[in-house]
DNA sequence: GTCCAGGCTCTTT
DNA sequence: AAAGAGCATGGA
């Protein structure tokens, strides 16, 4: 961890809210309340001192090539609360609460795998799968204090495993879902790169050909790894909000998106996520 | 023991 | 098109 670089005078960001915040699973805190992240095949310790970000274990050269959009750096989070801001009384405390949440823009196989994983399942169990997964079938990058951090696996690696060793990784029934869609993607009946560039609608269709993949699943997969912020994952949470702070209950996802649009606007998966995080941290006991 | 978790697939109306 | 059963697993 020779190398550092330090992002000066960072607004609108908090670790421990990002990391809080259900969109990554392979964010580590440590005890003195720094983090160690892996993503894109590097691991890094990031440390808040003040107004400033400090990014050990990289140069400059890999900050600006990964890690600046990767913290979605590129986009104004002060004019996407204004713009969110006074649409409802809910949603301000929301983002008062949540301030420095901000969505990552990860990789997109990764990502597809990950949500797999999150469907009906719980946060500590996901985290514990992805890891077991990346130290079974993923590289080796380096030891920090002493522990050992592996990559996310490749899709080879996971179309080429064996049904019952990814069952070993905890992953329950999905571990089919997990092996049909990789193989989908190596065979190349899904292309990852022609669906970053597709539009919200297409791309949603093409994303849940993939096994496993519903339409919360892929929400998630357009918010989080295709800068698609209007994508609006509706989970069990988020649900939970809409009945009970917007009296709104209908259930046929089309009517869903017709409100949403309507009521959140162009930012609304980055409202959504305000709310998710809003919401598991006042009305559940941790 | 039951219920739930960032739901999906498959079957039946 | 819509509704219901079944699904692995661990924690509360």
């Amino acid at each position: 961890m020779n190398e550092k670089f330090v992002v000066r005078d960072v607004e609108n960001l908090s670790l421990k809210q990002i990391a809080d915040s259900g969109q990554s699973f392979r964010w580590k805190e440590l005890p003195d309340g720094s983090f160690i992240v892996t993503a894109m095949g590097e691991v890094v310790h990031l440390v808040e001192t003040g107004d400033d970000l400090i990014i050990n274990g990289i140069n400059e050269n890999s900050f600006y090539e990964k890690w600046y959009n990767y913290f979605d750096f590129n986009r104004d989070y002060k004019k996407v609360k204004k713009n969110l801001k006074e649409r409802d009384k809910y949603l301000d405390a929301a983002i008062e609460y949540g301030s420095g949440i901000r969505i990552l823009n990860q990789e997109l196989w990764e990502i597809i795998i990950t949500f797999i994983i999150s469907s009906n399942n719980n946060i500590p169990r996901i985290k514990n799968s992805i890891e077991l997964l990346s130290r079974k079938y993923g590289k080796y990058i380096k030891s920090v204090n002493g522990e050992d951090y592996y990559s996310f696996p490749e899709p080879k690696a996971l179309s080429e495993a064996k049904l019952e060793d990814l069952r070993a990784c905890g992953l329950g029934y999905r571990d089919k879902y997990i092996l049909k869609t990789s193989r989908m993607i190596t065979d190349g009946t899904i292309d990852l790169e022609t669906l970053k560039v597709m539009p919200l609608k297409n791309a949603k269709k093409e994303l849940k050909k993939l096994v496993g993949v519903g339409n919360k699943v892929a929400d998630c997969i357009l918010l989080f790894a295709c800068e698609k912020p209007e994508a609006f994952p509706v989970d069990t949470w988020v649900k939970k909000v809409l009945e009970k702070y917007y009296d709104f209950h209908e259930k046929k996802p089309e009517s869903i998106n017709v409100f949403v649009k309507e009521h959140f606007g162009a930012y609304s998966g980055i409202a959504q996520q305000y709310l998710f995080y809003y919401i598991r941290h006042t009305e559940h006991l941790e």
